[in-house]
DNA sequence: CGCTTGATGCGAGGTTCTCGCATTACTTTC
DNA sequence: GAAAGTAATGCGAGAACCTCGCATCAAGCG
């Protein structure tokens, strides 16, 4: 992997916006408006959005921001490890920052009501090893969308 | 969990077919050709096919099968529990049949060259009794789709 | 064989996402 | 602080995947 990031405080929306534009202009890329409004909104928020949500909360701050620009902007963050996507059934990809590098974590979601649930980093590492061990297959378990229903709608 | 792998003869084509379309007139379901063709093609692969590969293996046999009626029966067929769908990152759900209703397979995809490869059925089982316990979260590894880079990527 | 109604064919259209191209604006250099 | 070079954006067209309503057809029944 790479080497580790010092955050400071990880959950200081501030920190974490301010980290991921200095990982942009390392990585010789413009920091422009809509990568700001981006990050900014990724990192107030511990929600999984989608680009569709992304766009609509950018646009309420600054008007104009194309949806075709949130598509690419979250996909560069993405290449440059700052956000994570999972691929949802039924449904668009979500995105959410990253804000420990060394323990993204694992997601299920519900397919009854559509929510998600976040699952410990380490879930899936002896599946992970074992899955490498017997089919030479190296698990990337930040994408694993597990999927199955959560508590209230098995009791409900 | 028991292991009733391969009981009679789990490949047969014809076997499986046959069971299918039992099941379907069971359950008050009318045989038409495109349902049957649909079977046919699932029964005697043991690809994963999108709805776009069906259509096209189904049209080179009766011509004039519509897209939305494959549509229509894959959807039919996963409710009656005799094919399994699941969905992949940056692309269309696939579907399989379902061999035995018992041990239904995990899947994972190469982010890198697209191939899905199937793994042991078991393989979560100690991920989902524990997401169980600690989330009430009911895990079904039927269409957790998970991801990552296979062999042949990793080595070249 | 004819009836009933479930299933299909068809096309319109929705949603999610991609792409090419002209224009804009971020960064660097002077 | 202005000009230059080019990365990034805005825009619209359109691809890919999927859904739906409705008229028609045919599977299964007596």
């Amino acid at each position: 992997m790479t080497e580790p990031m010092g955050i400071t405080s990880p959950t200081d929306p501030d920190a974490v916006i301010h980290d991921a534009i200095a990982t942009l202009r390392r990585e010789g890329l413009r920091i422009t408006v809509p990568r700001r409004q981006v990050i900014d909104v990724l990192a107030r928020t511990d929600e999984h959005l989608t680009v569709e949500d992304l766009h609509e909360r950018v646009q309420e701050r600054t008007d104009g921001i194309h949806l075709a620009t949130v598509y690419r902007t979250v996909e560069t963050l993405v290449q440059r490890g700052l956000i994570d996507h999972i691929h949802l059934p039924h449904g668009a990809t979500t995105y959410h920052l990253v804000v420990d590098r060394n323990a993204s974590h694992c997601h299920a979601m519900c397919t009854d009501c559509d929510r998600i649930i976040d699952l410990p980093p380490d879930l899936l590492d002896g599946v992970a090893a074992e899955v490498l061990r017997q089919h030479g297959f190296e698990l990337n378990s930040r994408h694993a969308a597990l999927t199955g229903r959560c508590r209230d709608c098995r009791a409900g």
